[in-house]
DNA sequence: CAAGCTATCAAGTGATCTATTGAATAGCAA
DNA sequence: TTGCTATTCAATAGATCACTTGATAGCTTG
């Protein structure tokens, strides 16, 4: 009865998924991911790696059942498994926010002075009066691959050179990749220093996406090889 | 601006939280915490591993903000930290299920034949009416640290002794732990072999819980130490 | 305070994981 | 075919992790 080989296998199985979730290099590429789907060799740069590391890392994910992979001519895009993993992601992100100091801790050690935010219930009621204009400003090939409706896209890159395509008048709202993101907040540090009233979206896109989109139809069953 | 450094501590603190999802040996004893606290000795032998490793596995997770401590006379009880932890649990446990075939085989192996089940949905209306036995065949300790409202305790260990204890005439049904839990299954099998209708519940006690106990104030923050 | 129990610590060994490097493969373009 | 690029494979060394054993510390009881 007490079939101890068959829970330990069972409990190891489940294991493998905790496993892959135990890196920070593969962390970076799921928190890149959840922007869209990327190639090898964008996500790797995008994470400052080499490229054969980081296709080690989508593979271990991808044998891990978080990734699917698509060959695409030369190139390989890889995207996130399904939206049951996404949200796996961010639970995993906000648990250990919560829960350990040391999140916290490095969190606002990158990001910086926080800056005032907005949450997506207001920045909804106000897109409907058109009483705000929204900017995403992460990199453009993350707002092709997905955005929110009405957004208009200026990679902070670019955001000091753009200053005056904003409307000086409106309040200006920034979002990013999500709350542990630096974008945004120096988007409106920039922003402001340029005296415009600005204020950061609370969360990201993945999270807006999540809450805004019903049925996405985002690729379900295990990502095939 | 791109400070590397920040953000591979953000994402390396991050992993930590990972990190203790990792272990087949954790996970069964968060498997063990989720259905109510217990003390090192409990888990260790409820796991089947010594104490020194059990304890081990444990100030691990208490690192990782998962679990809470509290001296109780001469032996430590360990909670879960808190509900986010809890459903982050689940979360990881059900998408592995969703995404990983290991995990489906390894559970089929474990449970055995998959047994008649009821939705809690329907198990909820028929309690009402008193349409229905509900057993919980956990063991006792479990049982008496939280259980679904009108349940009788049957241990699974002393179902078949007890079984005149049941109304004949009443169908029964049957929960434990959880979906990966082969108690219910096995007690569903002997009622069944003794000529009485019986379902289990799909899932088990920490489902029900989160779905029905509103606000169940289990204890919030990072525990001490 | 001494005995006895529970939990933790400390050290050691074998196993597993990570990043690097250089080579191999698959598709595309000429 | 031949080259070119993107990705993966293979081998390695260094780091981290898991489990064991034996010792230690904290609490309770006599």
């Amino acid at each position: 009865m007490s079939d101890r080989g068959a829970k330990e296998a069972l409990f190891e199985a489940i294991a493998q998924m905790g496993k892959a979730f135990a890196s920070p290099r593969r962390l970076e590429l799921i928190d890149l991911l959840a922007q869209g789907p990327r190639t090898v060799d964008e996500l790797a740069q995008a994470s400052e790696q080499s490229a054969a590391n980081a296709s080690q890392h989508l593979l271990a994910l991808h044998a891990a059942g978080i990734v699917s992979r698509e060959r695409e001519g030369t190139s390989v895009r890889y995207s996130l498994a399904g939206e049951d993993v996404l949200q796996l992601w961010l639970a995993l992100r906000d648990v250990s926010a919560a829960r350990l100091a040391e999140v916290e801790r490095a969190a606002r050690e990158y990001l910086g002075d926080d800056v005032e935010k907005i949450g997506p219930g207001e920045l909804a009621a106000r897109l409907r009066r058109r009483d705000v204009v929204l900017v995403d400003v992460r990199p453009s090939e993350e707002f092709e691959a997905g955005h929110i409706d009405g957004a208009r896209s200026i990679p902070l890159e670019e955001l000091e050179r753009r200053l005056d395509q904003l409307p000086a008048d409106t309040e200006v709202v920034a979002y990013c990749r999500g709350p542990f993101c630096a974008f945004a907040h120096e988007a409106v540090r920039q922003l402001r220093a340029a005296g415009r009233p600005a204020r950061r979206l609370e969360g990201g896109w993945p999270e807006w996406r999540l809450a805004h989109e019903q049925t996405p139809a985002m690729k379900v069953g295990s990502g095939s090889s």
